[in-house]
DNA sequence: CTAAAGGTATACCGATTTGTCTACATAAAG
DNA sequence: CTTTATGTAGACAAATCGGTATACCTTTAG
């Protein structure tokens, strides 16, 4: 009954299918029964309300990612079932996750595509977040500085390629793609 | 002196470095010094101008890439080019594209992102024609069915992947680590 | 007992949204 | 000469935007 947090949720569900700037406050107050005083007691602005949305969502899409990657032995294994996690996400197997549509960040940076604006920095330091995921997998197969950086590059890059092309192409097997990829990346490293 | 034109170049100029939703008429009246009488002469709304703002851009960006890769010897020389151009663009060296925002369609679809809705799908079309390039690339190689349709989706993969990380990560050089990642899958594929 | 925190409901503010309208000007074509 | 297309300038409408204000209720803690 935290009506913060009922707010922030709310406001993260609508946001996601539907812009944040095509979503009002007043759909926000009406979807969650919650009053306009209350939302102005919790946030000072609509520009706060949608930080602390950010944030929530980092949260809860690193941790679930996170707990998936560390359930198994870092490395190849890890690598294989980052790619495995974001296919259960695009193909809506994930019910924590709310129903694919791409990236809320990639979407948040593609309305506030300023790389100053506020709100695509704490796009940007999410992003950073899992690359130190990608970077621990890569580190575990004993690939070290130069090479660690360009090869979590390359990860990223895949990973970012798979979720647009199921998100924009409705392509529904670009992570299972991505993770092939990923596969020949290492092969060539090693051999 | 083409009014319906200048509404269109104006109207892009905007929703590409501002996104779609955030920019009103009146904005778009007042940049480009027109009349909204005249607005609503050549479109019947909002909407109808956005469809003719992306079918702009599908043709100016299509036609530059396109014109790129057929410069050079089809196969390995195109797909270089198809990404020496994605790293122009990336850098601003294309005065053509207007500064670098990431890929209109794509923040198109982080918007509208109802795959069943019209804009949505314009920009899943041109990703569709982008595509054929590649696919074209393929062939030259003499990589056939099914393999060609396979290839063409990882290529687009890396490509998608490289704007993103250069649009949301600030990674000016990721066309460059896509060049490099596709000749890899190209090497793997023929060994 | 009282005071503060958190809540609802709703009226209101000025600005802005898309879109329509009137009135008028200019230029080209039949 | 007159019609049609295209244009400007700007008032106007109805709705919605983010945000503030007033009045009142409930729970909890000192």
């Amino acid at each position: 009954m935290d009506k913060r947090q009922q707010l922030i949720q709310t406001a993260f569900d609508l946001f996601y299918r539907n812009g944040i700037h095509a979503v009002g406050i007043n759909q926000i107050l009406q979807t969650s029964g919650i009053a306009k005083k209350t939302l102005y007691h919790h946030f000072a602005s609509k520009q706060a309300l949608i930080e602390a949305v950010l944030e929530y969502r980092d949260e809860k899409f690193y941790n679930w990612l996170a707990s998936r990657v560390d359930a198994v032995k870092p490395g190849y294994d890890g690598l294989n079932e980052l790619f495995d996690a974001l296919d259960d996400w695009i193909n809506n197997r994930v019910k924590l996750l709310t129903d694919f549509h791409g990236c809320f960040f990639i979407n948040t940076c593609a309305e506030f595509s300023d790389p100053q604006h506020p709100l695509h920095q704490i796009s940007q330091r999410h992003k950073q977040r899992v690359n130190t995921l990608i970077e621990s997998q890569l580190r575990a197969l004993g690939i070290i500085a130069p090479a660690v950086y360009s090869m979590t590059e390359s990860i990223s890059l895949l990973k970012e390629g798979a979720i647009v092309m199921a998100h924009v192409q409705g392509n529904l097997s670009a992570a299972q793609k991505g993770k092939d990829m990923a596969w020949l990346i290492l092969a060539a490293y090693f051999s």
